[in-house]
DNA sequence: ACCTGAACACCGTTCAAGT
DNA sequence: ACCTGAACACCGTTCAAGT
């Protein structure tokens, strides 16, 4: 098999792949090499620090992200945009971890931060506001994706029972033994659009738009 | 100096100094066994693997939470264990990432959790409803914290001016031109607050209560 | 039970060398 | 300009050996 020459792209484009199969561990410049049938040092010539491979595999994801149509409704489109960011976050889970500590980056990334932006001025915001009601939409974003797709509850599962917490520990805590069952297993798509017009609601009536 | 004899406790105590210190990426079993003055192998006769370190230390951060007194009206003993989540995120910032991934595991910490649940409790929710409001709380924590101390909008600082962002790529961008500056800046503190409230509000109000 | 050194299969990255 | 192998200073962890 011919192996098609190296760039940024394919490099940013295995190594996402590589964090879909086996992890992100599995990120690594000597094995991302080995997946691209090329030397861990040929890596070097296009990107210059392991950094800077993960900020262009984040990238990756994240351009995937479809924009709404330019002239879709302000808060159509900020659910929709928010959307897009759970729908990626689901299509690549062992990115969460990354995809959370930094915004995109790319040139391609950053026309989804702007569609969100023009959403909120669209909607009457000015750019103060703006920057505000980004801050509490990508806070409940990236704080629902991280408990869902970092399986965050997991080692509370079975009220407890699980091998990561003894029943023991539970003796004492009566409201945690009956909540625990409660917290791992729930409709995270109802959840997360109830939760989300929630968040528009109190956004619109702070701001009286 | 006469070294204190090893401990679970003693050794994680250590790795959270570390991560204060130095950083994530120093928590690795031989840099921890240095500073504890012992063989890297050492450490192994307390904590079998690295994954049980990491979160043994983040246990030793979640301890030391202040639990709100027992007769604390629900929604203020909320609002206490929520900032307590924040503050404690705030006194050990590198290890945010780590601290955003899973929820408190180890006996004392548990009780903060237990704290939060009995409050929502007290304030007239069922355990599944209990078990909602305890998610959604905590994905406004995690998401605000994740955005303030892992410096999310720091690649778009100056206007996006900084060597992480090149100014060409914002020309078509006007909404990120005008908006990115008031990304990175803000009062933290107040924006905290009053989302708190409104998401309270929002779970108050969705529930009845 | 607790601690250790040597060894193994890994890392990211520098450097000198090739085309 | 692009790719490579050898080398360096690291990792986590197994194993056999010590107390």
């Amino acid at each position: 098999m011919a192996r098609p020459p190296l760039s940024r792209d394919a490099i940013f484009r295995a190594g996402l792949d590589l964090v879909d199969r086996e992890g992100i561990d599995a990120l690594t410049m000597r094995r991302l090499a080995r997946a691209l049938g090329v030397a861990p040092m040929s890596i070097y010539t296009h990107v210059p620090k392991k950094e800077d491979l993960v900020v262009g595999v984040v990238n990756e994801a994240t351009t995937k992200m479809v924009l709404p149509p330019p002239e879709t409704p302000p808060w159509d489109a900020m659910r929709a945009v928010i959307r897009e960011f759970r729908r990626v976050a689901h299509l690549h889970p062992n990115l969460v971890p990354l995809i959370t500590r930094q915004p995109p980056t790319g040139v391609d990334s950053l026309r989804i931060l702007e569609s969100a932006l023009d959403a909120l001025r669209r909607a009457g915001l000015d750019p103060a506001a703006t920057a505000r009601a980004y801050r509490i939409s990508s806070s409940f974003a990236i704080g629902f994706v991280s408990l869902e797709s970092g399986g965050y509850f997991r080692p509370l599962e079975d009220g407890g029972g699980s091998r990561r917490l003894d029943l023991e520990s539970l003796q004492g805590m009566p409201r945690l033994m009956e909540v625990a069952p409660h917290l791992a297993t729930w409709d995270s798509d109802a959840e997360f659009e109830s939760g989300m017009d929630v968040m528009i609601d109190a956004i619109r009536r702070s701001f009286g738009v």
